[in-house]
DNA sequence: AGAGTTGTTCAAGC
DNA sequence: AGCTTGAACAACTC
């Protein structure tokens, strides 16, 4: 979105404060991402890592663009547009040369163009933990938030407690295949669609997930069971993830 | 007003 | 060593 931009960054507060200056005026030269981790890399060696947390998001505007709100964390902007991002959860500069560290620190991105899923699996065929555990450890793999752990292991009626050590490698590998093709139905339509309703992405949807933050299995109808693991919310349908 | 949240990291305890 | 929980963090919504 902003690469070849020369852009600037302003800093108000947090952890970037000091950062802003080395980054200003650089060209952003490439764009990557690990996971969630989202990364911008500059003319001057320097990489932006951004990390949106629970509640960051971007504000995009056209040329000449409104003055910062006091919470922006840093503005990158070219001569047409203008991009705020406000409440990460990590907004720093580092050497673009650490980055294949840095990579290696995290599970395989399950929409990498050179996706790993072997890594993955076995990462979660030698753990004792739940799976629905090992799937929001982004060691483990990269790429998973609760919204698609919950969706998931409910398209594959899997129980959210069984043992990493316990599943199937080959049942692995479709999870991973499935779990590669939501992700991707969320980069093509912006959204979380788990259900299907893909074609709706202009109208007004209400049902995009079959069981997240829902009371009743579209399955079974019967409760869906709300609980909690490594403090997030867990649904499962008791019935058909037996 | 306070709790909850599409997330991560760290420390401590078992 | 592997696994678990809890706290802290930012900003918004209900």
């Amino acid at each position: 979105m902003i690469g070849g931009n020369v852009i600037s960054a302003i800093s108000p507060q947090g952890r970037f404060a000091e950062g802003a200056a080395v980054i200003n005026g650089a060209t952003c030269e490439g764009t990557g991402a690990v996971g969630k981790h989202l990364l911008y890399h500059f003319s001057n060696g320097q990489t932006l890592h951004i990390h949106l947390g629970l509640g960051g998001y971007f504000v995009c505007q056209s040329q000449p663009a409104d003055p910062p709100r006091d919470v922006v964390r840093i503005r990158l902007e070219s001569a047409t547009h203008c991009i705020d991002i406000i409440g990460p959860n990590t907004c720093e500069l580092m050497p673009t040369a650490e980055m294949p560290a840095f990579t290696l620190r995290y599970g395989p991105d399950l929409l990498s163009d050179t996706p790993e899923p072997e890594r993955a699996i076995a990462a979660i065929r030698k753990s004792r933990a739940p799976i629905a555990r090992l799937l929001m450890d982004q060691k483990v793999i990269s790429g998973i938030g609760n919204i698609y752990r919950a969706e998931i292991l409910w398209l594959r009626k899997l129980n959210p407690m069984t043992r990493g050590v316990d599943i199937d490698a080959d049942d692995l590998r479709d999870l991973w295949d499935e779990m590669r093709q939501l992700l991707q139905i969320g980069v093509e339509t912006n959204a979380i669609i788990t259900n299907g309703n893909v074609d709706m992405t202009g109208e007004e949807i209400t049902e995009r997930t079959n069981i997240f933050a829902r009371d009743f299995c579209p399955t079974c109808g019967g409760a869906i069971e709300k609980s909690k693991l490594s403090g997030r919310t867990l649904y499962h349908c008791p019935k058909c993830q037996a």
